[in-house]
Parts: structure tokens; C-alpha cells; sequence
DNA sequence: TCCTTTAGTTATCATTTGATAATCAAAATC
DNA sequence: GATTTTGATTATCAAATGATAACTAAAGGA
């Protein structure tokens, strides 16, 4: 196995700014009314919604109950819904709010101008080839 | 302009992922005596020391004080040491100890594992593929 | 039916992190 | 030489997050 001495390096060197970029994009774009953690879980709802509250806590490696005192702030400031789950009313499901999904669509858009206007014109005329490294990084290295 | 529409949603697909497998892999190698915040600022000086209290702070988007807090936890337990810096007295230099630099020498080796671990044996013939793709993007959406 | 498991909530406490004011000493500027 | 600015520290308070116990209700099995 051919293990590339470049490979950890660059990988490091990716974490770090990575990192750094995405806490100042969401410092820009989170509503000044909710918490890190709380736009964190709309941004996962946004993406992949509806969730439950067991799942949330499974991908932000929360507890439970801590979830459960998050989901209530974000129902109290109206950003999200539940319904019960017919089947298993045991279970809740949590959607975006009207008010949740405009706050997300307002800040996805602002983090894609903001990675737009970031790139030199040199590097927009590598677009297609970001997009095929972002691809493959998903495929291997970042797939489930 | 050419704005590639599958560059956001790629874009966003990495991040969440990326996230998840950092906090993962962090909360593996971390000691279990430091906490999340020392631990970010141990991985940051294993990557670029010396550094001084502001740049530290500038990096991890921490108000000066906080930092000068953290690093006087991480100087107790031992994991750091200091220095005044000859040219300005009121500059301090922040480095690794012996055991701070071992510390992080194993939680990069580990992570190391982890990551080469997670690829499945045709991952591994693209090494070289992957090895570029961080490159490419370290050098346009990530560049300083 | 009775018992166990699962999904979720509430309440509470501890720890971590963020924010700010006051202070100090060295450097820079005037 | 006096004043201002810079880099850092200490102390303190507030807010966010983590951890845990106790509880409810529905589902699943025996």
C-alpha cells in the first residue's frame, strides 16, 4: 500500500483553515438570537430535514435532553415545527418553521456569495474542477 | 461568469461531513484533561509554534484574556511552556513542552491511522488524487 | 397482563466558554 | 520626559453547553 507522504500534511493544513473559515462565515450569518449550537441544528435540519430528536443528538453528539432544552428555545423563538409521528407517537418530528426555512435560505445564500466572491477569476475558471475535488474528497475520505 | 450549481451543494455536503469526522477524531485523541478549547489551541502551536497570546487569539477568534486564561491551565498541566521575547519584553512566546509536543505527536499519529484506516482499498489507489484535491482547495477556497 | 425497552421531557447541577473592567509594564510617539 | 499605545494578566460575571437523575407515555415481548 502506496501511503503518500504528502497526504496528512495537506490534510492538517486543510482542517486548520477550514476551520477557521467556516467560524467566520457562521459568525456572519447566524441571527444575533441564536446560539452556536442552535443554528447548528437548524443548518442540519435545513439540509436534511425532518429529523427527529434522537437523530439530532446523534449527529451533533448531544444528549437527549440536551437536544430537548435546544429544540424548545428554537420552538419558542418560532425558527421550527414538530408534529408526532403517526405510526410511533413516541416519536416527534421536527421541521423548519416558515420563519426557520427563510433564515436558512437567507444564510445559505450569503455563504455562497461569500465563497463566490472569495475566488480570484483564475480560480472561477477552475470551478468545475472544485467541484470534482469536493466530490471526491465526499466519495472517500468524507463518505459514511 | 460561470457559476457551477452543484458547487454550493457539494460545498455544503462536505462541510457537514467534515465536521462530524473532526469532532469524531477529536474526541478520540484528546486527553481527557484538556479540554475542547486547550486542545484546539495544543493542535494550533503543534502546527505553527512559537506563537505569542495575540496570534493565538486572532486565530481561535478568542478575546486575549480568555487565551491568557487557557494558557495558564495548559502551563500548569504542564503541556506548554514560555518565554519573554528578547526584542519586546512585553511579548510572550508560547511553545510546546516535551510533554505537550508527545501529546500531540500521538494524536497525529492516531488521526493519521484513522484516516488511512477509513479508506477502502480503491481510495487508496486514488491517494494521489486525494492528495491533489486538498491541494487544489487549500489553494482556492481555503488560500488566506 | 405484566415487564422491559424506547423516545422524549423536565429539572438540576457542574463545567466550559464568552465578555468586560481594571491593572501593569514595556514600547512607541510626541 | 510625559503621554499614548500595545501585549498581556488578573479578576469577575454572565451565558452556553455538558451530564445526570427522575419521570412520562407509547411500543414491544413474555
Amino acid at each position: 500500500m502506496m501511503k503518500n507522504p504528502h497526504f496528512f500534511k495537506e490534510f492538517v493544513a486543510f482542517a486548520s483553515t477550514f476551520s477557521e473559515l467556516k467560524h467566520a462565515m457562521m459568525n456572519k450569518v447566524k441571527p444575533s438570537d441564536l446560539t452556536t449550537l442552535q443554528y447548528l441544528i437548524l443548518e442540519q435540519l435545513a439540509v436534511s430535514e425532518p429529523l427527529t430528536p434522537s437523530e439530532i443528538a446523534d449527529c451533533q453528539h448531544m444528549s437527549l435532553p440536551n437536544v430537548s432544552r435546544e429544540l424548545k428555545k428554537l420552538q419558542e423563538k418560532q425558527f421550527i415545527d414538530r408534529q408526532e409521528d403517526k405510526e410511533d407517537k413516541r416519536k416527534h418530528v421536527i421541521m423548519l418553521s416558515k420563519k426557520g426555512r427563510e433564515c436558512m435560505d437567507k444564510a445559505f445564500q450569503q455563504i455562497e456569495s461569500m465563497l463566490i466572491d472569495s475566488l480570484s477569476p483564475s480560480d472561477r475558471n477552475q470551478m468545475d474542477d472544485i467541484v470534482q475535488a469536493l466530490r471526491l474528497l465526499n466519495q472517500t475520505i468524507f463518505k459514511k
